[in-house]
RNA sequence: GCUACUGUGGCUCAGUCGGUAGAGCAGCUGAUUCGUAAUCAGCAGGUCGCCGGUUCAAGUCCGGCCAGUAGCUCCA
């Protein structure tokens, strides 16, 4: 960082002062505006700030606006941030006097040697480690926003009080506020919740449920290429497609530990704490199923690696207000797998599941967006979730750590996001409104085999434990297919596209003609349709264009005179006539390459 | 599950102070045969998310439920 852009949004250390510093101006408003309201914490976070209020009211838009008014108002009066300490009684009984219970709570559990600072601007002081800008003025009037008012629990524990969190956004200048607010206007309209029941991807009906989406025709076929393709490279690739049961007794997941540790998470058919009759489960993952084929005979360290996938329909009871469209849902399809190895074979076949997993990404074009999290287990977890010993999770955790480094993986470290049998790489994606979720996982397990008595015969004949790795290549295809959507806002890579072709006759003249090149191109494989309404030519195209389709094809008199099909595209781009067989050929290179730039 | 907001024909929306539902697009029928983003006309389509309450009268008011949206918490 040069010495002239240290003071610039350029330097994210600025940035983030600068954001926090308006979290205070933003409580201090409405501490001005409204007294009683309590102060919770005020963070800057990836792009501008929060602060979570407790109040006796909720705030609306309106409340929104005032409270952007009075910010105006003291960033023009130049208020000077102060720095302070105190020594923690003193603290303490500084903001009991001013009743603020959340800051009391934060100062008594603050380290007994921690530093307890405040920072002071006029009429008000926060507890805050800093740092700040120097007075209220550096932040530019006309320059933030605050964009929404929402819920968030204190200390994000869902057991305590839900207070008022709202959100802010802040830029050294006006034009760069409305540059951002326009490009999250645009990011919007490629929502897939929306552009995907527009285009008839998918809908939802009340009384089927939530999370319970319909995958309409067009979704499914996007969906059964990619599982198609995925299957394909999975079979190239040593993996052995297998279909396993839907649902199993419950004791089956006694053993894995899901039934103790993921219960509340499953449908479960009958009685579950009747132990005199049968109770079944429907599968939350496929784990226990698949191992059951390893174990369907006596295995040699000559079966090893097992690579085993299976397109497989799961099912989790997520709580009501988890559901998001196609990319947080009941029951979804996920390219699953799971690979039995020796332990000198981990690395391998680790880096094997990670080259799959980026090759589809990059296939379909998600890879540049993704970011890689280590995901790691938290010894400290109160709710008892993690199953084994400290000694195995050291191991798994040291391993995949090794493994990654190796591979020269750039990564993030979660803590407390490891599955409860092992550490995971979790490849994490974000939707349109900047929310990120789990698109690939790859994890290494050392303690399932064990529990189901999987094992094998080594070299030296003794019986052995396997490892195991947890993996799939593209997600799941709904999940999956709401994040393509938002990518390409609908107009998908052509290979993918539902309908790639559509043939637009101008007169019934040339009904025959199209109906003729709709079917060659079908027999060909390629995904097309005739639009034989008497509307004219402009009214077809503004529909296929309205619906991403690829390619049209204009067909009149002059192309059945000269046996051609006049090429346009979605994009607007007039490729003029060609015959049928180039036209054929060319559709088809494309789809065989899986070209994404078309 | 929690907080807030939303719910009128397939879609987008109108519906005043409670007085018994309206438009455009889509659909259907007919006319039109028109070469690169909307041809014209007609027809049909709604127990106003569901259930209950208040009222002479509820799409409008109240309660409960269901569903949708954002965030929180959880999670692929």
């Amino acid at each position: 960082m040069s010495e002239e852009n240290l003071y610039t949004f350029e330097n994210e250390a600025y940035r983030k002062t600068y954001w926090h510093s308006c979290s205070h101006v933003m409580a201090q408003a409405v501490k001005r505006l409204w007294p009683e309201v309590k102060l919770a914490i005020g963070p800057s976070i990836d792009l501008g700030w929060y602060y979570d209020f407790d109040a006796p009211f909720s705030f609306t838009n309106e409340h929104l606006e005032q409270i952007e008014a009075e910010m105006k108002k003291i960033c023009k009066e130049r208020l000077s941030i102060v720095r302070s300490e105190k020594p923690r009684p003193e603290a303490i009984a500084y903001m009991e006097g001013r009743e603020e219970p959340y800051k009391v709570e934060l100062i008594r559990d603050l380290p007994e040697d921690a530093v307890i600072s405040f920072y002071t601007q006029g009429e008000f002081t926060d507890l805050c480690a800093g740092p700040h800008l120097d007075h209220t003025g550096r932040i530019k009037h006309n320059g933030f926003k605050l964009t929404k008012a929402c819920g968030a629990y204190w200390r994000g524990d869902s057991n305590r009080k839900m207070l008022q969190r709202i959100y802010g956004v802040a830029f050294p200048s006006k034009e760069e506020l409305q540059a951002y607010l326009d490009q999250q206007a645009e990011a919007l309209r490629r929502d897939h919740n929306k552009l995907g029941r527009e285009l008839e991807f998918f809908t939802t009906v009340d009384y089927i449920g939530q999370g319970l989406p319909i995958i309409l025709p067009k979704g499914a076929r996007v969906i059964q290429k990619l599982q198609r393709w995925v299957e394909d490279t999975e079979r190239k690739r040593g993996y052995q497609l297998t279909k396993t049961p839907y649902m199993a007794k419950r004791e089956l997941y006694k053993v894995s530990g899901h039934w103790d540790h993921y219960r509340d998470g499953m449908f479960i058919l009958g009685d579950p704490d009747d132990e005199t009759k049968e109770c079944f489960a429907l599968r939350p993952m496929t784990c226990p199923f698949q191992y059951q084929v390893f174990l369907n005979r006596a295995r040699s360290y000559r079966d090893l690696p097992m690579r085993l996938n299976e397109t497989s329909t799961l099912f989790r009871n997520e709580d009501s207000g988890e559901m998001h469209g196609l990319i947080r849902v009941r029951q979804f399809t996920i390219s699953e797998g799971h690979l039995m190895v020796r332990p000198e074979q981990l690395e391998e076949e680790f880096k094997g599941c990670l080259e799959l997993a980026k090759y589809c990404l990059d296939t379909v074009g998600m890879l540049d967006d993704c970011t890689f999290r280590f995901s790691q287990w938290d010894p400290a977890n109160p709710n008892n979730k993690y199953e084994g010993t400290a000694e195995q999770w050291e191991l798994a955790q040291a391993t995949m750590k090794t493994i990654l480094d190796d591979l020269g993986v750039e990564y993030t470290v979660g803590i407390d996001e490891a599955a409860f049998y092992g550490p995971k790489l979790d490849i994490q994606y974000k939707n349109v409104f900047g929310k990120e979720d789990t698109l690939i996982t790859i994890q290494v397990d050392m303690l399932l085999a064990q529990r189901y008595g999987m094992e094998y015969t080594d070299t030296d004949g003794q019986k052995k434990i396997p490892y195991i790795i947890h993996r799939t290549s593209l997600g799941c295809y709904e999940r999956t297919l709401a994040y393509l959507i938002e990518k390409y806002a609908g107009a998908l890579p052509l290979w993918m596209s539902p309908e790639q072709v559509r043939v637009l006759p101008i007169t019934d003249r040339a009904h025959e003609y199209a109906a003729k090149l709709v079917e060659d191109l079908r027999a060909a494989e390629i995904d097309a349709e005739g639009d034989y309404r008497s509307e004219k030519l402009g009214y077809k195209i503004r529909e296929a264009q309205m619906q991403k389709v690829p390619y049209m094809l204009v067909i009149g008199d002059r192309d059945m005179e000269n046996g051609t099909v006049s090429v346009r595209t979605r994009t607007g781009a007039d490729l003029g006539a060609m015959t049928p067989d180039a036209f054929r050929a060319l559709c088809l290179k494309q789809i065989a390459e899986k070209d994404r730039s078309f």
